[in-house]
DNA sequence: GGATATTCCGAGTGGAATAGTAGGGATTAT
DNA sequence: ATAATCCCTACTATTCCACTCGGAATATCC
């Protein structure tokens, strides 16, 4: 039970490109030197972040990618979405599966997923990258 | 990112183990025919269950598993952890992994996956298996 | 004491997901 | 033109999941 790589590089990566926030775009040949993690995988990241316009890219030379928005508008939560879909802690939530619930055992255990999805959520969605920049300033 | 099918049958088993609970040993066939789930698999899980102390097994005819505890004793944390491991919704937490932290924003990060964590044990940890036989009995 | 019911134990397996690679095409600054 | 960069699709190796299988040990019942 834990999050892929994906969102983990993710954050790291976002965070890093916080840091450069309106100073021109960063090569994903930068990011991925710097952070110590494969190019072409990045870019499969950063295809999910561009789609979900977390962040922006420039082509060419001297181009590479910006944040989109401000970072105190940029959530955790956000960004690990886009790479790995709504968090579900378990699944009968939402209704997308089929379950038997004729002892109806599934649906008391249903509202503890639906407790664990709500509480990762509020955690998630309330630090944004400005949030995480404060902290990084003052190390 | 969701929990493994050993969280959810696990705990759904143990709510039905939990109705049972001081009227003698239940057979894994009973409990796998019951909720529809494999036998042999379910053998896995009570192994685990078992080393946790959660549930006592009696062998032999007649045999099967009863919790080891009150309902209001075993919370939904334990069940999971026993069948899971330790919740981690991401690593860099508890330092076992040798991270490089130079630039400090993995440990930035590291916070966020901490604080993930504690809320979701928060969730898990206060839930009794009697909290949820309550709203079974009531539906 | 033999048939039967059960837990216990270790190993094996097929499929899906993860974590990447590889190769080329499109675009832009210089 | 050239070099740097993003863009796109497909491929691959490894790991993990959700089981299965075969048998041994133990207890009950007749």
């Amino acid at each position: 039970m834990r999050l892929s790589t994906k969102g983990r590089y993710g954050v790291t990566a976002m965070i890093h490109l916080a840091t450069y926030f309106n100073k021109g775009p960063v090569s994903l040949k930068d990011i991925a030197q710097e952070l110590d993690y494969s190019e072409a995988y990045m870019e499969q990241l950063f295809a999910a972040l561009k789609k979900e316009r977390l962040v922006a890219s420039q082509r060419g030379a001297k181009g590479g990618y910006s944040l989109a928005k401000d970072p105190s508008d940029i959530t955790v939560g956000e960004i690990i979405k886009a790479l790995e879909g709504p968090i579900e802690f378990s699944s009968c939530v939402g209704g997308t599966e089929n379950f038997k619930c004729k002892k109806s055992t599934h649906c008391v255990t249903k509202e503890v997923w639906e407790q664990v999805n709500d509480s990762i959520n509020n955690v998630i969605d309330h630090i944004t990258l400005g949030d995480l920049l404060k902290k990084y300033d003052t190390n």
